[in-house]
DNA sequence: CTGAAAGCGCTTACAG
DNA sequence: CTGAAAGCGCTTACAG
C-alpha cells in the first residue's frame, strides 16, 4: 500500500471510453443531453477505475455545495439522536449532505466561525435550543438561508417548523377539565423558548376558559438533577395542584419521581402528570408517561424541504410551519369523562 | 436582497491590499513566510469585505477536504448525543469538521455511498453499532483510514478505541464475590458485538474462578419494550441468580422494572443489578443504578487524534486502544465486604 | 518576503 | 449529441 492517493479523475474515465471529458462529465449531471450509448460507454469506464465525481472541483464551478449546516442540540436529550438522524436521511434523499456545527463547543468563540464557513454551506438547520447569535448573524452577511427546527428563537428572522404547542397546551388543559381537575400548574424550564410559552400559554388560558382558575406556573432546572429540588420545594407546599403540565417528559418524570418517593403521592390518584415529547422512557413501567407526541418525522422532512426549497431558488421568504402534536394517553391522568 | 451571491475572493482581498493574490492566500496558511506589515494589511482588507477563504478550491489543489465522515448510531441510545458532541468538537479544534454519514436510511442501497464520498472525507469515524460492509469496503477502496469508536466489529481491520471491557467484567464478577452473591447472571443483547462478548467473557471467567460457578447467560431485544418479555420469562425462573450484570443500562433498567413490578423483587436485597454507560437516567430516584461509567470524553479525544494522525501523516498502521472503565456505585448493589 | 503562472477537477457557454 | 476551451478560487513550485 503506497502513500500516493491516485485520483481518478474525469480525463481518466474519457480516455478509457473514448470520449472527450466534457462528456464524462455530463453523463454525471443529471438530465444533460447524452446519448444512451455513450452513457453506458462511460458508465463502465468509470465503473472501472472506480470513478467518483469530485464534489469540490463541482461546487467551484456550480457555486453551491449541496452542504447543510447543522447546528444540533447541546442537551443530552433523548429525542434528539432520531432528530439527527432524520434530518441527515431526509437530507440525503435529496442530494445533500449534513454538516455538524458544533456550537456548544466555543459558543462565543469567534474562530469557530469562519471554519465552518469555510465550506460554503447552501442553508443551515437549526436544532439547537438556542440559535446562536452570531451563527445567526454570519448566516445573515453571506445570506445563508436559516431553518430553526422544533424551536424558534426571538428575534430572529427566519423559517421554523414547530410544532402547534398553543393547541397542545389547551388540549391538555381540556383533558385536566375533563378529569375533574380543579387546580393546576404548568412545569416550564429555566430556559425561556418561545415554543414553551406557547405551550404555557395555550394552557393557562383555555384552564382559566374552563375552570375560572388560571393555572400557577413553576419554573424549574430541565437537567433532573438540578430540577428535583425545584420540584421538591413546589410540591412540598400547601397549595399543591391536582395536576401538572409539564414543558419536557424529563421535567415530568422528574415530578412523578420526587411525588412517589419523597412526598408518598399516588399518581394519578393524587397528582396528574402530562409530559411532552414521548421520549422512549415515557414506556417505561416505571413512568408510563402520558403526554404529547411531536411528529419529528414530519418536522424533519418539512425543516428539509423547505431549507432545500430556498437554495435552490433563491427564495427569501420566511415560512412558519406548524405540526399538531397528539396525545398520548398513558398512565399518569385519569379517565376523561365527557 | 438580490439573489446574486457575490463572492469575495483572495484577489478582491489581494486588490484592496495592494498584493498579490498568492500573497493573501500564503496570509490564510499557517506559518508561511510572510511579514507582519503585510500580514495586517491583508487581514484589515479581508475583514473589511468579510473574506473568508474557499475550502473548496483549497481542497482542490491541496487534495485532503479537512472532513471527516461520522457514522452515527443508528439506536436511540441516550448516550450517543454526547458522543456526537464530542467527536465533533475535538475534530473541529483541529481544524476538521464532521460531515453525517446516515447509514440507517438505505443501509443497502448502494446509491448512498458514492453521494457522500464525493466529498472525499479524508477519513471515517465510525461510531455505530453496526459497521455497514459496503462501507468498509469503500473506505479501503479509497484508502481512506477508518476508526471505530466505542466498538469493534467483526472482521473488520481498522484502528478502534473502546473501554476495557474485559477488565469491567471481571470488575463486575469482583464486585458480586465481595457482597457474598453466588449465582449470577449476565444479560446481554440480540445484537453481538465484540466490545459486548470482552465483557461477558470478563465477567463469566473471573466469577467462576472466584465462585466455582459460570454465571448464566441470557439474551435480550436492545430495545426497552421488546426486552421486557425476555426479561420476565427469565425472572419468573425458578433458577434466578442473586445478581445481574447487564450489557447496557437500558437493559439494566428494564430487568429493574420487571422484578420490582412484576416479580415483587426488592432491590438489591433479593437481585443486585449492575449497567454499563452511564446514561443520565441511572441517576434518577427510580433506579439509582450501579453502573460502569466509559470515558467518552476520552475515547472521543482518542479516536479523532487517531484519525487526524493516519491523515496527516498516511499513517496507515491500525491503533488499538483500550481506556478503562469505572464503576460508579449506586443503590442497586450491596456492601462490599472485603 | 513577494509575484507571475501553472494546475487542481470539474461545469458550462460556444461551435459544430 | 459532442468537443475544445475558459473559468471557478485556491495552492505551490519557481524566480527574484
Amino acid at each position: 500500500m503506497n502513500s500516493v492517493k491516485q485520483t481518478i479523475t474525469s480525463k481518466d474515465v474519457a480516455k478509457l471510453a473514448g470520449v472527450s471529458q466534457s462528456t464524462v462529465s455530463r453523463v454525471f449531471i443529471a438530465g444533460s443531453a447524452v446519448s444512451e450509448k455513450t452513457k453506458t460507454k462511460v458508465y463502465e469506464a468509470a465503473k472501472a477505475l472506480n470513478y467518483r465525481p469530485n464534489a469540490f472541483a463541482r461546487s467551484l464551478t456550480t457555486n453551491e455545495s449541496k452542504l447543510i449546516g447543522l447546528v444540533f442540540p447541546d442537551a443530552d436529550y433523548p429525542i434528539h439522536m432520531k432528530t439527527l438522524q432524520l434530518i441527515s436521511s431526509e437530507l440525503q434523499q435529496l442530494g445533500y449532505s449534513a454538516v455538524l456545527i458544533p456550537w456548544m463547543v466555543d459558543d462565543n468563540d469567534q474562530h469557530s466561525i469562519p471554519n465552518i464557513f469555510q465550506y460554503r454551506v447552501d442553508g443551515v438547520i437549526a436544532a439547537s435550543a438556542t440559535l446562536n447569535r452570531s451563527l445567526y448573524d454570519e448566516c445573515e452577511k453571506f445570506n445563508i438561508p436559516i431553518v430553526q427546527y422544533a424551536r424558534v428563537v426571538e428575534g430572529t428572522k427566519s423559517s421554523y417548523v414547530i410544532s402547534d404547542n398553543y393547541s397542545a397546551g389547551q388540549m391538555a388543559a381540556q383533558y385536566f377539565y375533563q378529569s375533574g381537575v380543579n387546580s393546576a400548574a404548568y412545569l416550564t424550564g429555566n430556559v425561556p423558548t418561545f415554543t414553551n410559552d406557547e405551550r404555557e400559554q395555550g394552557f393557562c388560558s383555555e384552564f382559566k376558559a374552563l375552570t375560572g382558575h388560571l393555572p400557577i406556573v413553576i419554573e424549574a432546572n430541565y437537567d433532573y438533577c438540578h430540577s428535583i429540588k425545584d420540584i421538591r420545594q413546589f410540591l412540598k407546599q400547601d397549595n399543591r395542584p391536582e395536576a401538572i403540565f409539564c414543558a419536557t417528559d424529563n421535567l415530568a418524570m422528574a415530578v412523578m419521581d420526587v411525588a412517589r418517593f419523597e412526598c408518598n403521592l399516588t399518581i394519578p390518584e393524587d397528582l396528574q402528570v402530562i409530559g411532552f415529547d414521548n421520549i422512549p422512557q415515557t414506556e417505561w413501567l416505571s413512568y408510563q408517561l402520558t403526554t404529547f407526541k411531536q411528529d419529528f418525522k414530519r418536522l424533519a422532512q418539512e425543516a428539509v424541504k423547505i431549507i432545500v426549497d430556498q437554495v435552490q431558488h433563491d427564495n427569501n421568504s420566511f415560512i412558519k410551519l406548524m405540526i399538531p402534536a397528539s396525545l398520548v394517553e398513558r398512565k399518569t391522568t385519569k379517565i376523561r369523562c365527557v
